[in-house]
DNA sequence: CAGAATACCTGCGGGC
DNA sequence: TGCCCGCAGGTATTCT
């Protein structure tokens, strides 16, 4: 589900809610998650205050005094604040109680995602270590992705979907701005020149910032912390759309699979 | 070593 | 109505 818009939009909704705040219980119903949730987590947590959290590619990070709460909402999981309790459903697996009486809860279908404790620095994790740059910072750009996809003989799509060059973008928006930048899914990454890396760049930049403008993209069942979806669904062009018109030329739109993930393009535009 | 396949899970929509 | 299949926003792990 979540790519970085969306995981911005959960971590700016629920952040209002509980940063500086206090925990006073956490409740986990379920520990299966893609790791086991920590068995000690409630006792780790109680009366533990939340100093910040942000944001690193796809995860989302809690920091107290003791440790951090590392987060990653997989491909169904969801963030939201609950202003009182409420029964919990099927897949609520985890409450955190604050004392002043919010309830964050994680929900998560699938179970890809993941509820984690680190002790010392983060970013040292093994999940954190290794992330590429963050997309929405100045030292991404052209020329980062050229000399990143030097001797990289993959598919441009699969090279920018790989988190350890850039973090964050997954299939929606690797395929958005590829046709934003008119680039073949398929050509070699290393076969780019720099003036497509740039536009690559700038697009990749521009889409990630509209959609987070507009509260991420909702296929089906995305919703933000608040509980609205996402907006920036009905600025799709290609994804979702194979076989339908491409909005540039009007030719069919043609869908491969790359990696086992659709892609979704457009013949006579992206070359 | 790179790159490709596999695995983890539930829910939904389409075809029969 | 119900069953089976394929598909879905991710990515660590295993394989070749």
């Amino acid at each position: 589900m979540p790519e970085l818009p969306e995981v911005e939009t959960t971590l700016r909704g629920i952040l209002p809610s509980i940063k500086q705040q206090t925990i006073a219980h956490v409740v986990v119903r379920d520990y299966r998650l893609r790791w086991p949730v920590p068995a000690n987590i409630h006792l780790i947590l109680r009366n533990a205050t939340i100093d910040d959290l942000w944001r690193r590619g796809k995860y989302v990070l809690f920091k107290t005094a003791s440790g951090t709460i590392i987060i990653h909402l997989g491909m169904s999981g969801r963030l939201r604040i609950l202003t009182e309790p409420s029964k919990a459903n099927k897949h609520d697996h985890i409450d955190i109680v604050f004392h002043n009486e919010k309830i964050l809860r994680f929900t998560d279908p699938r179970r890809f995602g993941a509820f984690l404790w680190v002790e010392g620095d983060p970013h040292q994790h093994a999940l954190l270590k290794h992330l590429g740059i963050e997309p929405l910072t100045k030292n991404f750009s052209g020329k980062y992705l050229l000399e990143r996809a030097r001797n990289k003989k993959m598919p441009v799509k699969t090279f920018i979907m790989d988190h350890k060059v850039v973090t964050g973008i997954g299939n929606i928006y690797a395929v958005e701005a590829l046709f934003a930048a008119s680039v073949y899914p398929m050509q070699p990454a290393n076969s780019l020149s720099l003036t497509q890396w740039n536009n690559l760049a700038k697009v990749i930049k521009k889409i990630l910032r509209s959609a987070i403008q507009r509260g991420g993209t909702t296929l089906k069942d995305f919703l933000n912390s608040d509980g609205k979806p996402g907006y920036f669904s009905n600025q799709l062009k290609v994804y979702g759309r194979a076989n339908l018109p491409c909005v540039k030329c009007g030719s069919l739109l043609k869908s491969v699979k790359l990696g086992q993930r659709s892609t979704v393009y457009c013949a006579k535009c992206q070359k």
